[in-house]
DNA sequence: TCATTGCGAAACCATTTGGTTTCATAAACA
DNA sequence: TGTTTATGAAACCAAATGGTTTCGCAATGA
């Protein structure tokens, strides 16, 4: 047993963009490498590297079929982000009324990639 | 608008355990840089720049008193994470949280995530 | 059998990251 | 005034990251 420490968890996986959109597009869908990569403009090689990255994470599964190998998520790591982020709801839950109408006004990014300035500094002190 | 697009984001701001560290840090307190650094096992300028990393991503605040530079958390970039995170909710709950969430979001919308009023207490508190 | 397809491993490279030490400067204090 | 304190900027470094191209090999198929 003593299952060795991975060596990326999980906030170090979807730190990148591309690992990302990968998590997204294996959501639902069972994937072949080749299929996959042909989703981004990098070479089946850096796709195959980021799928190492999420599968050490443990947020991808793989399995093979023939020649093939077949990507899908995973997602019961995220479960980990989801309780970190827990801690913290108290505190917009304070400021649930700012929230509600920032996110009403259509500020909310939908690339997955979400542009960082998201939301406005109030200067609350 | 024009405001540049910062260097880091939440989630590349979250990947560093030190970071994360940080943030838990300052969730209640206000803190000068070197009393933060006394916390770590590394120099203050380190610390400094792990600072600055979470200032770009708008996950502290800084406030100059005298000579100090005093930080705090500053939460409502987390939001965009649980956001991001929402869209996984489904494939680790079970049914009956699933359709609450369904009826209580009136339905898939723009983000095709959550709305306001998915912004709910969860059991892990 | 032989060519093709799907994939990972390896070697390589440029850039970023996370740390250091040193230095300059402003604020506080004797 | 002169000294100490708090901090950020700069220069530097090793290691990690994110990408490439090349190669080998197993599975498929003509």
């Amino acid at each position: 047993m003593a299952a060795a420490a991975p060596k990326h968890d999980v906030f170090q996986a979807i730190a990148d963009p591309t690992r990302r959109k990968l998590l997204r597009l294996l959501a639902d869908k069972e994937l072949p490498v080749t299929a996959i990569s042909h989703n981004f403009p990098m070479s089946r090689t850096a796709v195959s590297k980021h799928l190492q990255i999420l599968s050490e994470a443990g947020l991808v599964q793989k399995r093979k079929v023939g020649r093939e190998t077949r990507y899908t998520l995973q997602p019961d790591p995220l479960f980990e982000l989801k309780q970190w982020l827990s801690y913290y709801e108290r505190f917009w839950d304070n400021k649930l009324t700012a929230l509600k109408r920032f996110v009403e006004e259509g500020n909310a990014d939908e690339t997955g990639s979400l542009g960082p300035r998201s939301i406005e500094r109030h200067s609350t002190e």
